[in-house]
RNA sequence: UGCCGGAUCGUCCAAUGGUAGGACUGCGGCCUUUGGAGCCGUCUAUCUAGGUUCGAAUCCUAGUCCGGCAGCCA
């Protein structure tokens, strides 16, 4: 977590999405006096993922882009369900992209007081009901979406009865499910929210921030408003999913004595194709062991990202391109990558790494010899450097890099074929040998003492650059290859009844050992990361050690020859 | 059959009464000591039907389709 991040770097020049421009109609207008304060509010039961980032940056971007601030907020309302285990990594993951909230890091528990004052005064005006009713009966009387409901027999108990009760609620006198406290709104009402939702519920559960103080606890529609209005957030800003719940948030804020009563605005959440996004499903697939855990590299949580390897920078040019609006949509992953790509093309250091080693023997090069290289370590950037790397008889390159019956269009290298090995020498294939399987374990090539540098004299192209370690040098390396985790563009796109696991990509992990990678990899630290020449980028993994090196693939470069020949097939 | 939203290239987002544009993807080319990167080109879109207007993605009317909502979850 030494990484940090400046989402304002890159920030494209483009039109306002819907939500800029309606703070900036009422800046312009002078609505709360011009300042723009947002909030981001998780519940703290599970780990952040690349949908919160847009939420995020969206909170914490408009903050920035008006001046004025955000708020991080922990919606911690259920004690059931949260725990202290997410409330550092969701701190960690909200630094990680870069955003920083500074002194305002709120609990929604930090209000329960005055949520609890609150509560007394819409009692005592009439507007808030102890109801008796159980889950079940409160479920009959609130009708259907096209059914009124009925009101609860309790519903016109008088204020004193209700306050009796609701004290007696707070201080642990009833079991849980015994009652609940109610608003008095409508139960005829057409928005199913407005049927008389409750406000507080029983739980005699210890609270991560309240301990035991407290036997009841607000629900969210209750709790998150006024704690907005408490916290004077200017503008609301949340997902879709709680559109129907504005007529809530705003009749609870109209209903009680309070000075603040932010604007609720909801956008469409993400969704990326061949990934899941729920946090019901995330947890599933860690629980039933389906990947390593929160931060598997291959979960779309910002843990698993930053595992994998992904620059918080493309994550937040990401989210700068794909927008803000209201359309349910799902975002090709394509783009994800692309962001991915762009960023470490500028910042990765080249270096060359054989996936799956052949072995090879330059026959006409001194046995003992051992040439010095000097290499770039990246082209985009010339500050990167140089670094040297040995040459020697016995190499490895990839298998891919060789077909003895090469397909039409294959640059490589092939029985008598000649290509550049890169920053080196040019070398022609002369011989392969196979063990008794008819398996090639070996080529025989020569090389041409002329091209040293990898040109020649007489200006001879060769079609094919390889990457290469020396044998004698190369240092071994687990690389963990990674694929899309679903098989499906959709992942949720299953047959009936079946569950989305079915889904899964089989293929999502490769673990490949014996790699051979340059020896300047030997001391490489975990979250470094690196392109492999022609293979992708890679990022040392949480795990790695010196002697055990282990490298997580973060994507691979476009691979316009292996699309090419797919399509031959 | 209730309420609330939404509908523009394959995907995501622009254009708010005046030439439908960008990014990703795809395809083609140039270049290349990474079949990378870069550069150039290119395909594809306003849900439908009426209407208003010199002019409509945008305004009006009527439809169609898609999403969300019946936790003492958030």
């Amino acid at each position: 977590m030494s990484e940090q991040n400046n989402p304002e770097s890159t920030a494209p020049v483009r039109s306002l999405d819907f939500i800029r421009k309606r703070i900036t109609e009422d800046v312009k207008t002078g609505k709360n006096q011009g300042q723009v304060i947002t909030r981001f509010p998780p519940e703290p039961n599970g780990y952040l993922h690349i949908g919160h980032a847009k939420s995020i940056n969206i909170n914490f971007g408009i903050a920035r882009d008006f001046n004025g601030r955000c708020h991080l907020r922990f919606d911690d309302t259920n004690p059931e369900k949260e725990d202290m285990e997410y409330i550092n990594s969701i701190q960690a993951d909200v630094k990680w992209l870069g955003y920083d909230w500074g002194i305002h890091r709120y609990n929604a528990s930090d209000y329960f007081d005055k949520l609890y004052e609150y509560a007394i005064e819409l009692i005592k005006n009439g507007k808030a009901y102890v109801c008796d009713l159980t889950a079940d009966q409160v479920r009959e009387y609130r009708g259907t979406l096209t059914e009124p409901g009925k009101p609860s027999p309790f519903r016109n108990r008088s204020a004193e009865e209700s306050l009796v009760l609701f004290e007696k609620m707070a201080t642990g006198g009833f079991p849980e499910g015994a009652c609940t406290l109610r608003a008095k709104i409508d139960m005829a009402s057409p928005n199913i929210n407005l049927r008389d939702p409750a406000i507080y519920r029983i739980k005699h559960a210890s609270h991560p921030h309240t301990g035991d103080k407290w036997h009841i606890y607000p629900m969210y529609d209750f709790a998150h408003g006024i704690s907005d209005a408490l916290e004077h957030i200017t503008h609301s800003i949340c997902t879709l999913e709680f559109e129907d719940h504005r007529p809530l948030y705003d009749w609870f804020l109209d209903n009680i004595t309070i000075d603040c009563h932010p604007q609720q605005i909801e956008f469409a959440r993400l969704n990326l194709t061949y990934t899941v996004m729920s946090k019901r499903k995330l947890l599933q697939l860690v629980k039933e062991n389906f990947v390593s855990g929160w931060d598997d590299p291959r979960m779309p949580t910002l843990c698993g990202l930053r595992r994998r390897g992904y620059p918080p920078q493309a994550i937040i040019n990401f989210c700068n391109r794909i927008g803000v609006d209201k359309t349910n949509s799902t975002v090709e992953i394509e783009m994800l990558e692309y962001y991915v790509r762009e960023d470490l093309n500028k910042s990765a250091l080249r270096v060359m790494g054989v996936l799956k080693p052949l072995k090879v023997v330059i026959t006409n090069y001194p046995e003992n010899q051992v040439e010095e290289f000097t290499a770039e370590n990246n082209p985009e950037d010339a500050t990167a450097g140089t670094r040297s790397i040995s040459f020697s008889r016995t190499l490895y390159i990839e298998q891919e890099d060789f077909r003895e019956d090469p397909p039409k269009g294959y640059f490589r290298l092939s029985p008598g074929k000649e290509v550049r090995l890169k920053h080196t020498y040019y070398i022609t294939c002369q011989e392969v040998l196979k063990d008794a399987d008819g398996k090639i374990v070996e080529l025989h090539c020569t090389y041409d003492p002329e091209s040293r540098g990898g040109s020649t004299p007489d200006n001879r192209k060769v079609q094919g650059t390889l990457h290469w370690v020396s044998a004698q040098h190369a240092v071994e390396a687990d690389v963990y290859w990674y694929e899309h985790l679903f098989s499906k563009a959709n992942a949720d796109d299953v047959p009936e009844g079946q569950p989305f696991t079915v889904n899964l990509n089989p293929n999502s992990l490769t673990v490949l050992t014996g790699c051979k990678v340059e020896p300047g990899l030997a001391n490489a630290k975990p979250g470094n990361r690196f392109q492999f020449l022609r293979q992708g980028y890679f990022n040392v993994d949480l795990d790695s050690k010196p002697g055990h090196l282990m490298f997580n693939r973060i994507v691979g470069l476009k691979d316009t020859w292996g699309k090419a020949e797919k399509k031959q097939k």
